[in-house]
DNA sequence: GGGTTGTCGTTCAAATCTGAACGACCATCC
DNA sequence: GGATGGTCGTTCAGATTTGAACGACAACCC
């Protein structure tokens, strides 16, 4: 195992400050969604999705790989949004094997309600304090990783060797976060 | 309540972008250490900045404040590292109710041995896929939105006005996620 | 000094997440 | 037609997270 190429001071920037943003923001939102609708942020997602999907209907498994989240998990969240009246499961037409979760009228105007105040957080911590250009270098960045992230397993899609020459490990640090 | 600014193209791929991005990061970084080290992403985290840390210590809530997570979650996450014995307690010399986390030895050469292999996903994911110029303009919007979301609420630090205008809500837009 | 208020870390109950195991169903191939 | 392997969603056990409540100590004010 050879040295690993260290993160050199504008890399360990980028990404200390990628994590720590993230987790944070993610903390706004949940407790915003929380305080406003009683809602977590995975059920809020799931809502947003199928207000968005055709027929406002789609198959669990598609529905888990669009928010990210374990097959388990969503069968769990369904489950409670089900409860709550938001949602509402039916069998896939044509497979049998296939679950649809359908966003309910009162699922549409929960989310209707609930999205302003959610907006505003996104906004008021990231949206608005980036430059336009900013936003769209952060776009084309975040779309490059989604790609590869989503991308199945591919042995030719290796780590990109255009970036630049291997800084020496630096004493004080120990381990890249 | 005023109708709020729905997101325009650019925001809204931006947003869905850096939510997808990060979730789907986060589970590989997840997966990779738990298959190398048995570690969860916010257990490497601890061990990373007590690393840094002078002395390899930390208050607990000094400590819970860097790797965002709550004072709870700490707590439970200190006794596991203190069971696998990468992590110890001591008490704050000077203040009967604090508590230090300090990294052992075997602390330290676990982060040492682990590191690498964490290093190669974020790279791979994340930090190689992005040329020095975008790699830069994360940096700085990470960063804002960081300072903003750490800041203390200040009633004078609002949203900034200075974004254009109002892009009329498109019919098929239910939500922003 | 003594009271008040604040901070520190822990404990607790409840909610949620994950991966593995499972049963049901589909598709394909002979 | 039936075997075989793959996909679908659920169930389950276990781990982790959170906020609220708590006891202990610190800081301050009169």
């Amino acid at each position: 195992m050879t040295d690993p190429r260290w993160l050199d001071a504008t890399e360990m920037a980028a990404w200390r400050a990628f994590l720590s943003a993230s987790h944070l923001l993610e903390r706004r939102i949940e407790e915003q969604l929380k305080a406003a609708a009683g809602l977590t942020h995975p059920q809020y997602e799931i809502l947003v999705r199928l207000a968005e999907a055709p027929g406002r209907r789609m198959r669990m498994t598609e529905l888990a790989r669009g928010v990210v989240v374990s097959k388990s998990a969503l069968t769990y969240q369904i489950t409670q949004l089900e409860k709550a009246g938001l949602v509402e499961r039916t069998t896939y037409p044509g497979d049998e094997r296939g679950v649809l979760a359908v966003l309910t009228e009162a699922g549409l105007s929960c989310l209707e309600r609930v999205a302003p105040g959610h907006l505003e957080v996104v906004r008021a911590f990231l949206i608005d304090r980036l430059s336009r250009t900013e936003l769209r270098a952060m776009t084309t960045a975040m779309q490059k990783a989604e790609a590869v992230l989503r991308a199945p397993a591919d042995p030719t899609t290796r780590t990109n060797p255009a970036t630049s020459t291997n800084p020496a490990k630096p004493t004080t640090q120990v381990a890249p976060t």
